[in-house]
DNA sequence: GAAGAATTTTGACAATAGTCAAAAAAGGAT
DNA sequence: ATCCTTTTTTGACTATTGTCAAAATTCTTC
């Protein structure tokens, strides 16, 4: 993770050195949840290896709302941005290592040392420009299409996630994945 | 606008009149083009009445991404969080009363009245929430039951906007609109 | 108010994706 | 290794949406 930070901010030995005191690295095993529906208090995952996947319950059935690989940052952002109880539940959906750092001693830092609040801010952005890439793609692609981009964009997704949620997340049936993938 | 504040933070005497300063409120006629593609100066507009569109060129074609009606606020979000330059274009569709802020006049407001960065929250968020509302609908819903849903939340759409513009925004063609009409 | 442009509707047909049910394959636990 | 569970594939059929073309309607502008 502090790689990845300092390649948006620059690092002082300080904010460095505090930025280790407050996070922390887990290991969790594959089918482990961090964060259930409904919870208050909230934590941001930076992934240093392995997938995380966003979902919830609707009608009954699991939806898979997003997945984050090596590299990325991953939250409830709904709960993030306005400070909302989580709807959505956060699993690793194989072993999985990550970076965890806390909603509060976000804000700490954020007091302590102004100029991470770009780091809030690029979290933002890169959430909300791949929600508007999806909707596009879902409003003018086909099935097939996205299917392809999906490989493109995230090939190891396809050793590490479900049929199932990735039919999810790409808005389609299970069954319809199935026969685009034997199409091939 | 000043009213829709006032119910997200408090307004002192000197915000109120800070703000007045700094906004103007501006008319502008039907298909009037507020924010052109790859514009590098930004503005913050708050719909006082009238409806924007927010729209952009894909192969040739215009696809509308957003409409913005009373009450709310509009820009172009990309380059409201990261500072980019415009990707869309902001058109107004039918006569609409604007308020409008500069960025930079903004970014002088949070500084000196640092309560203000709250609008900013709320604005994003209220923007990541539609644009993730959209998302699950277009995944999980059939054409009819959005356009259903969009008669439902946004009745006055249905007057100022083409036909061509709903189906944009709805991913469906124009043909299939029509018919989902025709049925009722 | 007539001519021309743009928008909307309709028709015929094709392609895409969904549903329900059952079979096949893969993964885990003892 | 075998049984059990879960996941994935396949089949038959239906529903939904898209495409292309033309007709009808509505909106502008002179």
């Amino acid at each position: 993770m502090l790689s990845y930070i300092s390649s948006l901010i620059a690092l002082s030995p300080e904010l460095e050195s505090e930025i280790k005191r407050i996070s922390k690295e887990i290991t969790v095993p594959k089918n482990h949840i961090l964060t259930k529906t409904g919870e208050r208090s909230h934590n941001l995952f930076f992934v240093e290896s392995g997938t995380l996947r966003g979902y919830y319950f609707q009608e009954e059935k699991e939806i898979t709302n997003w997945f984050a690989q090596e590299g990325e940052f991953a939250t409830c952002f709904y709960a993030f941005i306005g400070g909302h109880p989580s709807f959505e539940s956060i699993q690793a959906i194989e072993q999985t290592v990550l970076t965890v750092i806390s909603f509060e001693a976000l804000k700490t830092l954020y007091r302590n040392f102004p100029e991470t609040e770009r780091i809030g801010r690029v979290i933002t952005e890169a959430y909300y420009m791949k929600l508007e890439e999806r909707l596009l793609n879902i409003r003018f692609k086909t099935a097939k299409e996205r299917y392809h981009n999906l490989i493109e964009s995230r090939p190891a997704l396809m050793q590490s996630a479900s049929l199932g949620q990735i039919a999810a997340y790409l808005g389609i049936t299970q069954e319809t994945l199935s026969r685009i993938r034997a199409e091939l």
